[in-house]
DNA sequence: TTAAAATTGTGATGTTTGTCACACTAGAAC
DNA sequence: GTTCTAGTGTGACAAACATCACAATTTTAA
């Protein structure tokens, strides 16, 4: 577990072994189970997580009860409700694991004191924040010039493997449509 | 200008006047007209931008030729393509002038030389990427969650100000409809 | 194993939105 | 002033998509 994560920071950021150890006593390592809750909205937001393996789904339930998926979170990547996160305030959003899931964990005091304690791994962090905002934006392009059908074309070329590992329902919400469009698209 | 810009950064994180001026050593003031381009799709993207005074669009333009707005880049906002500026490749999209604008502009190599030398400034860089990135996931909930009409009152709600700067064309172009639905709702 | 729950496909129908067409207005350029 | 252009509103129609309903299948849990 330790080696994968060592060898996710190192893509961007070559750290020594003792830099990675101290890095590492920053985190926590937790198993979630398939169904189990990291983050519910309402409630605090404590932690930012980095996947080690399973999937995880970042939800938004509206007024009426449905649910819309913001985003999946696959091995290697980091997630939390950023915005209660970073401001400490209440979950806006749910985390919850669609499979078994590892992940490091580690609270906003010790990501601050991290950051500032290491020069690399704030740098780390704003390279990762840059590729999640631009990330994002490609998610908005997506809507702004795509239509349900090329959309769903876009996520099963950029993420072959998620479409054994979700349901279809899952996937329409992640793309913004009903599962009963989705379920009459091409390909 | 130079105070705006220093009363910008001030409130994520507090600079020296001896800081500010070292800070500023790294940019470079600019002024632009109305329809000017500060980046062009296809060309190389040398700086990324903070705005002064005036108004920004950033465009996708599809294979139809259709103009998609990806956002607008008003006072106090950071903008470039950045997915094109980080990765030193061609700009996919375009920052095109809506008003007469003044901007300080800033090359990579100074931005990170800049981060390196100064880390309250990386801090200040990793503070704003997150501040995007959630607003980025925000912009993708409203696509989500709402209807046209929904993001148009969303939009009018947080961006009072920008309806009076901007023609409806482009709102229509941003909230992802096309001009005439735009102009049927309600409100 | 068996019953219950979740997942998926598909028809019928209505709503939302896009596209094309045209008219009107206001401001910019000459 | 006049011409030109960009911006806007609106009608008619077509396409995309949502919703409701139901059946078939698979998965889950007891």
């Amino acid at each position: 577990m330790e080696i994968k994560f060592k060898e996710h920071i190192d893509k961007l950021i070559p750290l020594t072994d003792d830099e990675f150890a101290f890095v590492l006593s920053h985190f926590k390592f937790e198993k979630y189970h398939k169904n189990d809750f990291l983050i519910e909205q309402g409630e605090d937001v404590d932690y930012c997580y980095y996947v080690v393996t399973g999937l995880l789904k970042l939800i938004y339930m509206d007024q009426d009860g449905k649910q819309h998926i913001v985003s999946f979170a696959m091995e290697d990547w980091w997630e939390s409700d950023f915005s209660a996160y970073f401001t400490q305030s209440k979950a806006k959003m749910s985390l919850q694991c669609i499979e078994n899931t590892m992940v490091f964990s580690i609270s906003l005091s010790d990501y601050q004191k991290l950051s500032t304690e290491l020069p690399k791994m704030e740098r780390f962090f704003l390279q990762k924040s840059n590729l999640g905002h631009i990330a994002s934006q490609n998610r908005i392009l997506s809507f702004l010039t795509s239509s349900a059908n090329e959309r769903y074309e876009q996520l099963l070329k950029q993420y072959p493997t998620l479409f054994q590992r979700v349901s279809k329902t899952l996937l329409a919400s992640y793309l913004g449509v009903s599962r009963e469009t989705l379920s009459r698209l091409s390909s």
